[in-house]
DNA sequence: GGTAGAATTTAATCTATGTTAACGTCATTA
DNA sequence: TAATGACGTTAACATAGATTAAATTCTACC
């Protein structure tokens, strides 16, 4: 906003995208050089916005009213509810993400989403989204990225959940969080931004909310992370990587 | 092979796609109207055939070579192998299937895949799958469906691992594979093909073998399934359904 | 048809994680 | 400043599932 006047003043000769610009045209932005047409394209398919307080559910598991969103602030898990009230997190979402970037057209939605935080997002009509695949072959490269990264995601989820012990676990899944955050320039220093609370990890771990707890306390002792209100630090990645067999690789950025 | 000779000797007036076709094509036919250009392109990607002998991988995680296969014949499995020996298997594949549909171009597998029996896959440039959003909109749609699937059927295992005790995990994955084989018609009566072995479903559910045992023998004991080899029958799948929790809404077919 | 190696089954023991319950800390509001 | 409620911490005990090991049954191959 106060940028504004820096673009009218000087001319400006960046190809990057205009700080101004949503997360997803950054997020886009730092891996491929999209054109003015496409950048311009992809801002307003944003221009539908819809504010979710804390808390609240945006998508239900079942629900036939299919609808994509992009998360523009805030954060956002997907999660499937059991019949004894227990939850799994799937996985989170953070400012640039995309929910529901695939859809079964007159299917159910198959998990339900909740805002972690006060969220901003975009509801966009799953129908641009092909249309992104007909006329913007360079956006459609990036989808497909986001695709295959939000795969990868789910997949490590699965060997955290399927064969990692406790505090691994935990420290595989700081760690994806920091390269995530990374990549959107939301890291400062070595600490990692928070905003859920200690059930919702154990949730997302699969583990009961007095384990999650240790395995913090663990770390913590370890010398490994430092942890205060909404905020961790990672005082040893190495360590964590060993310890969690993390691959950063499946995060990786790649570049057309 | 031997039923060219029917299309050529009868007049066809078929609007699904003939009995020979690919899976992948049978799997699509059944949920949308391909025009016969769709279908030919289709037929046309799965020219340049693999076979694969069974154990052996055909993707390597970390390889940078990406290819996008189809799977026209037998069995895969999607793993993560640990540093110590260790395995999550993240999913099955079976005829009809897409592996790699959304590929990192320049970027590392994050996974790898491995036969499980004899195979027989198409291997397909990952630009021709861009090139069927561009031209071919039906086609777009039920790719799009099957990334949505494969999503789902991801996140169902996040939930089981996360979430389930092993008797409900093993429930909730005979049933997966189930309601998957129904729709490419490959379940005969209550029978549901089983290639793997124990150790490959232990590393499925996040078992050791031992107890991954145990479980087919308590759902044995208590009249829910029969084993023998290669199969399993499901002896009552309303009892399944209700001990794993398991919602077939997630596997549902879709029509445009 | 016999044999070696693979796959399955069962039992005994151990351990990581779950459960329950009590207590602490902090922020909000009365 | 007290009361409340959400969240975090710790301890004691219970249990599902891991581990190890050995026996048994398949099955592929000679």
């Amino acid at each position: 906003m106060t940028s504004i006047s820096n673009s009218d003043a000087a001319l400006s000769i960046d190809l990057q995208p205009p700080a101004e610009s949503s997360p997803l045209v950054r997020k886009l932005g730092s891996l491929c050089l999209m054109t003015a047409d496409e950048i311009e394209f992809l801002e307003g398919l944003q221009n539908n916005t819809v504010v979710i307080e804390a808390g609240a559910d945006f998508v239900a598991e079942g629900d036939t009213r299919s609808t994509t969103f992009i998360l523009i602030e805030g954060w956002a898990i997907r999660y499937t509810a059991l019949s004894d009230g227990r939850r799994q997190i799937l996985s989170f979402a953070v400012p640039g993400d995309i929910l529901g970037l695939h859809i079964n057209f007159n299917a159910q939605a198959t998990y339900s989403a909740a805002a972690m935080n006060k969220l901003k997002l975009a509801a966009v009509d799953p129908r641009r989204i092909l249309e992104i695949y007909q006329k913007y072959p360079i956006l459609a490269s990036g989808l497909s990225w986001c695709t295959a990264r939000e795969f990868a995601i789910l997949g490590d989820q699965a060997v955290r959940l399927g064969r990692l012990p406790a505090r691994a676990r935990l420290a595989h899944l700081l760690l994806e969080l920091w390269y995530r955050l990374e990549l959107i320039g939301k890291n400062e220093g070595r600490w990692l931004e928070m905003p859920m609370t200690q059930l919702d990890l154990a949730d997302t771990l699969g583990l009961s909310l007095v384990h999650t707890n240790r395995s913090l306390a663990g770390l913590r002792r370890s010398g490994l992370i430092e942890v205060k209100k909404d905020y961790i630090k990672l005082l040893d990645i190495e360590a964590l990587t060993e310890l969690s067999e993390f691959n950063p690789d499946h995060l990786a950025e790649f570049s057309i």
